[in-house]
DNA sequence: TTCTTAATTAGGAAATTATCTATGGAGAAA
DNA sequence: TTTCTCCATAGATAATTTCCTAATTAAGAA
């Protein structure tokens, strides 16, 4: 939770998981939606990604990021299973439905 | 947003928000958890209210903190929406059980 | 091979955050 | 009133984070 949360209190970060909604992208792809140097760029996506919250796969000389969304929702939802109630049935109803799809729980 | 994983980017500041989970305490009683002098205890509450994610009641010279709960998920349902479709429903459904409970929607 | 592009790593400056001690203020008790 | 308790604020310092430029690695293309 540590890291997920650091790498969330961020809000290029933030933007660059809203950006990777739209499908994966490479790193430049990324980089051209900020006014940041390509450095930077790269350090926030190692940050989200040891975060657990993207992916990353290499494409010949390209590096695809797609996000995790899958399982920052399972991390979202367990941290507040604690505070509320019904996350704790949300999170069952995930697990249930990942086994179906195939994921493991 | 900003606030709000800045806030929980810590670990004190979320064992704080667990403790609080057992209901109102003041801020010595929450301090007594911790290894920590008084006033990082009473900054780390500070930052915590600055999020919305607990309500201080001053009651004669002691502080209440209380944690806020409902509020705390309805921004993170309410985060989680881009990512994660079914937060859309939660946070739907939410609002419709706070229009009933006499919350403001 | 040599050159170009894509991305990361290295090093350092500036800003932010966390923590302490010391102090201040408001309410209860003596 | 004076004293004591609870808590917050102020100021200083250490640690962390963020961002840049420069250098390096890795893969394709010429």
């Amino acid at each position: 939770m540590e890291k997920v949360f650091k790498a969330l209190a961020s809000e290029p970060r933030r933007r660059m998981l809203n950006h990777l909604t739209g499908g994966p992208m490479t790193v430049s792809e990324i980089g051209a939606h900020f006014d940041m140097a390509m450095p930077s760029i790269s350090k926030h996506l190692a940050v989200l990604k040891d975060a657990g919250l993207v992916q990353e796969q290499k494409r010949g000389q390209f590096v695809l990021y797609s996000i995790a969304a899958d399982h920052m929702a399972n991390l979202l939802y367990g941290f507040l299973t604690p505070f509320c109630p019904e996350a704790r049935k949300i999170v069952k109803d995930r697990k249930r439905a990942s086994r179906q799809t195939g994921g493991k729980p």
